[in-house]
DNA sequence: TTGAAAGCGCTAACAG
DNA sequence: CTGTTAGCGCTTTCAA
């Protein structure tokens, strides 16, 4: 263990007067104590880490050697109020468990880091209430910039969100764009177009019946406006075909999708729909397995398609047609857009809106084939 | 006497509506506009915050209006530094995107979360590289506490981390227990006993040719260890039985599980092997959707178990043996340990080697089912 | 090239 | 119950 030098004031200067409080530091060592091993003062200990080429050479080694023997640990707390800089960014998701949002805190992480930012993370468990509490956390750590998720949030929220606008702090909405109405910078993508895109895919394959399970997670609302506008797209389709969105239970997602699409048999085991649309890929798994299970041909009988392009749908027989978000992109573009506001202090109410659309795709597997050309319906 | 301040380049026009005015460091409102509106002094601000019973009714009041109209966020580096006190813990795991650490990050958040503490969470990518820097980045934040995974570390972090501990900042491994030669206080389980147990199962089902397929990230050394220990298990079972550790390649592990099968297989593709155990669930659900898409029976010609306990090994048919580690109650465990610590201010390298042994178990499902009782091996 | 002085925004101690 | 004073550890002028 490295011998942390006594802290008791050694003081070669003149004994303040009446001074008999109590210290307050926290045994740690800091930039004095460097300093003082080194034989300088702190500033110069300082200017060493920050402006390594205005210190003389034989002070550096002097310093080098100082620190190798102290395990010195700059205390940022000090060096952020200081500065004002914080060379911090922060990032609220919903749910750290899930995936999806762990590639975009990946992506983010990385485009960060290669700035020497550091990331604070934050996540909400898909509750409005713990997003603004946690809005307001992270907030209090002086952030360069914050990222939330999707364009829901409690009107606590965006007030303080809006403040930190106002006072100068990019705020970016990942995962959702909407420029109407927009209050802050979004990096994402339109949710209804892509619910309109499933809606299309199953349409233009033929199917006449068609559900979306949406998912359990009652706040996920990109999940639900996909929903939405699948069931628009199909309703405006024409009255030859049938729309319907159902829910999926709250829980495991693959029993949630096993459950769905038990949900949608008709007495003799045979599904009511032509094809079913999911709120995201784990429920179309364990619908397929559950398809699997009982004998129903998938797409014969029912095609599935599902959302977010997890591993697995690559991996089930034939694979299972979804929707690629661009998780990791999402992530990479915030950090891109951040770094951009922060150097040119674009963070007024001017760029609300602003942000980029990043683009995602379908991916059309077994799960959705058509054997030769089913025909055109609708 | 005043120094003159920095001359704002633009002038300071009206301030935003509802705000006050933008001060110099981060335009933010303080603690001082806050008492100024409410005409009394930040102190009695500060205590409105941290004892709102010491502070009259009538104050309080007009506290709470002044707070009502200005947005107002603490500053956590100042109060930081001021106090001493942080109220952050910071945790530094391998992957963030790994669903078995995003648990016990869960486990842990909550069991901090109702103390009152906030989280700093940093990730490794599994190199202890990147784990150095994140050691050194999240101590810069003075956390009370810090928790790392796994007993492995840098010589650098290891310095970093017992000067921590000298100063009184308790730290926890989590994820792994070896009491002996323990430096830090550790909450896990003994992944050797788990290696062990892993070939014993395998092995009390008669089979004689066991494989254990390592995972291909280089630096989860808690997998490693489970194969060694299950090699050395198969060994020590007599000159009947056969054990060997391959390697799946890295990149998908679904992907990387049907490639070991597959390395298994003999020319007129029957598996070379009795039974195979994965360093996780995902390699083994690769692995048996790889015998299933070739015909071969599980368990009947194959037995497959994993590790993790990953949601899908209960969906696939029949089930996939696995073990259950306690991914939920790590993260709790670690928090409850981490309280009573800095309660206790025990920190000292006295404690190293304590902690808790969190319990593990078997979860025996369809992949290693023994048909009637095949009769006992070796 | 180095140092001295003056805070950053907040809280601990100690009066009133 | 409220205010005063003196820092927390660091960085910013500015001076030497």
């Amino acid at each position: 263990m490295t011998p942390v030098p006594p802290i008791s004031a050694q003081s070669d200067d003149e004994s303040p007067p009446g001074a008999t409080r109590a210290r307050r530091g926290h045994g740690r060592v800091t930039l004095e104590d460097v300093a003082r091993a080194a034989g300088v003062t702190k500033i110069t200990v300082s200017r060493y880490f920050r402006e390594p080429g205005k210190v003389a050479p034989e002070t550096a080694r002097r310093i080098a050697h100082a620190l190798a023997t102290h395990a010195y640990v700059p205390n940022k707390q000090a060096g952020m109020l200081a500065s004002g800089r914080s060379r911090v960014v922060a990032a609220i998701v919903p749910s750290l468990s899930n995936s999806v949002f762990a590639e975009t805190v990946q992506g983010l992480s990385e485009g960060l880091q290669a700035a020497g930012y550091e990331l604070l993370l934050a996540s909400s468990g898909y509750s409005m209430e713990r997003e603004e509490e946690q809005v307001r956390a992270v907030l209090g750590w002086s952030p360069n910039a914050l990222a939330v998720t999707g364009r829901h949030h409690s009107a606590g929220a965006r007030a303080l969100m809006q403040a930190a606008v106002a006072a100068g702090t990019p705020i970016i909405e990942m995962w959702d764009r909407q420029p109407r109405g927009a209050r802050f910078v979004q990096v994402g993508f339109d949710h209804a177009e892509v619910g309109r895109a499933m809606a299309r895919h199953l349409l233009d394959a033929g199917h006449r019946r068609l559900v979306y399970v949406d998912t359990g997670v009652a706040a996920d609302f990109r999940a639900h406006e996909r929903g939405k506008a699948f069931l628009a797209a199909v309703r405006a389709a024409g009255r030859r075909v049938s729309g319907q969105v159902i829910g999926a239970p709250p829980g495991d997602a693959f029993d949630g999708g096993r459950a769905a699409l038990v949900q949608m048999l008709d007495e003799r085991g045979r599904p009511r729909a032509d094809a079913m649309a999911f709120a995201n890929d784990h429920l179309a798994c364990g619908a397929w397995l559950e398809a699997q299970a009982r004998g129903i041909a998938v797409p014969g009988a029912l095609a599935l398609m599902g959302f977010g392009d997890f591993a697995l749908t690559r991996q089930l027989a034939g694979g299972i047609t979804t929707v690629q978000p661009p998780r990791y992109e999402i992530g990479r573009e915030t950090a891109t857009t951040m770094l951009r506001l922060m150097s040119t202090g674009l963070a007024e109410g001017s760029v609300a809106g602003l942000g980029r659309d990043v683009p995602w795709r379908l991916v059309e597997r077994g799960s959705t084939a058509v054997p030769g050309a089913r025909g055109g319906g609708g």
